[in-house]
DNA sequence: CTGAAAGCGCTTACAG
DNA sequence: CTGAAAGCGCTTACAG
């Protein structure tokens, strides 16, 4: 291996002090015009890269943040990592993603693991078992900034960017009711999840005030669960319409739906919230009241930034949601 | 923010040298066990942090790996960096995730990205635009190991890990064929990446060699194209059969296959290669050759640890496959 | 068994 | 405009 050219090293060749390689290379206004231009033409011939342990040593930060999410393979934490990269890249960022498995010991072995990397900043979806979330306040007082969002936890004082849960029920369940359909089974995730109870507390809010549509709920902890009181109830019940709060819900309904041959939206309406990949692999196209984990990246990488230059308050920031029509309706 | 503790304050306090304190956290051979208890119990109290940034200055490497992708969300790849970071943790690593979006430039960046944290090493899975990798064998001679797995690079000298293309595609195959299938459509990714003609030659030569076997080959670089193709072909051919090398493409085909109503198993046929999830959204379930990200993550990952420990020879290593058999054939 | 010292590669206040 | 020096927090050969 090629020793590593250092400061020290373009400093020797060049007949100068450290200092001024030091500054030529970031073209402090002290130095001679003449003087960066060589130090920074030898800097490239010889392919300089500056230590980034030793940068983070000087100035006690790193210019990468924390991403602690359940899982990534759902395509909504995807484009939300997506839109952090794109953004934490532009300003010079990167990304330590872990995954906690929604396990909260894990979760807490990697909020641990982000603190020692000293991170800038960590963003946190919990896990839908997380009940202690002191540790992460801990974090925050050593100064170490954390967004919430997506699953955030039912706690005043910390910031939290989310989706309209309440908006993209609310177009959900009208795309439902504005077709006249009067009996809906409805599916929802963990109850224990706040994203489970502010979905649910915005259906019943809407279903419940018409006294012309029954409905029934159910919560199913995952797809082959949905599946199975879907294929209970739907001879017994004769719903009209089905509500499903998440893609994994869906997958579990829609699997059923081909078993059983039901025809789709002439026996059964379909309607989810949903980031859009799955939606769109059914014929007809599922219609979603749509939760862009691409627009929640953008607010989220914004209140970093803002929170990093000096906007510490807490703050609780949402994006809106828009109905995307599939065939399903 | 409180001060940081440091070894510096722990040794004031003690009245002890920072070197002392420094060898009874590491439960040094020379030191006292008296000492070790009393430095010990104090750091638990201070819950004194190491630096990490300071131990990487001081011994030039990191406990981070380095991870290229084209996209995290598949579920192929999302199965393998699951399987890594179990791996990586219980040695004490962590991961930094970067994806390519499947565009070189973005690679390259990554790559850079990688070295200036001087990573302890690199797995990457190269984009299916990459031609130069001269930068990766750079890299490579500058002491930073590269595993490449799953898209490899056509290229004799560096460390491989693969699924075994050959062997899923047979497997695969030869399920049509053992139930007397006669007229397969066959659908392949982009020709230029290396995986696809891996997988394409050794379709060829198995169903090439049948002379009581038709077939016909397409090559999709989405599942939209998929789609359009099947629609157009399936009246015309009548194929009793259909092989998807890839998630996205079968995908494509099944969008078809329920927008015009065809029956599966009856009617048509299918089998894929895939990781798992896709295949399981559909009733009946599409048989596949297995390719196991998680499988595929060990293998890479011990050959990481070989590879630092001192066996930095070429080598190609693979995982093989199995058939699952769903209700599609 | 313990400590003083050098050094990893950088930044930055201070001096000139 | 340039440089000498201190220091970030750690590790480790060397000395005793």
């Amino acid at each position: 291996m090629k020793a590593n050219v250092t400061l020290k090293k373009l400093a020797d060749m060049l007949n100068l002090s450290i200092s001024t390689v030091s500054r030529a290379l970031k073209d402090h206004p002290d130095i001679a015009q003449q003087t960066k231009d060589k130090v920074q033409e030898l800097a490239e011939i010889l392919e300089y890269e500056p230590n980034t342990y030793a940068i983070n040593l000087r100035t006690n930060k790193s210019k990468e943040f924390g991403v602690i999410v359940p899982a990534v393979s759902s395509y909504f934490y995807h484009s939300f990592i997506n839109s952090l990269e794109e953004e934490a890249r532009r300003y010079g960022y990167s990304l330590m993603i872990l995954q906690s498995v929604d396990d909260p010991s894990i979760e807490l072995e990697n909020l641990k693991r982000c603190k020692l990397s000293r991170v800038a900043g960590i963003f946190v979806s919990i896990s839908s078992k997380t009940v202690d979330i002191k540790p992460f306040i801990k974090v925050e007082e050593q100064d170490i900034p954390i967004i919430f969002f997506d699953k955030v936890p039912d706690f005043d004082t910390c910031n939290k960017v989310c989706v309209a849960d309440a908006a993209a029920t609310e177009l959900a369940v009208n795309a439902l009711l504005n077709k006249g359909k009067k009996n809906i089974l409805a599916f929802f995730g963990d109850q224990n999840m706040s994203i489970t109870q502010r979905r649910l507390n915005s259906f019943n809010n809407i279903v419940g005030k018409k006294n012309d549509c029954e409905f029934q709920l159910f919560f199913a902890e995952n797809a082959s669960k949905a599946s199975s009181i879907f294929e209970e109830t739907v001879y017994k019940t004769k719903p009209d319409a089905i509500f499903c709060m998440s893609d994994e819900l869906l997958t579990g309904v829609m699997k059923s739906v081909q078993k059983l041959q039901i025809k789709i939206p002439d026996d059964l309406s379909i309607v989810a919230i949903s980031d859009g990949f799955i939606p769109q692999l059914y014929y007809p196209e599922i219609a979603y009241a749509e939760t862009s984990g691409f627009k929640l990246g953008k607010l989220a990488f914004n209140r970093m930034m803002k929170y990093l230059a000096g906007h510490t308050y807490a703050q609780e920031l949402s994006i809106d949601s828009v109905l995307i029509n599939g065939g399903s309706i």
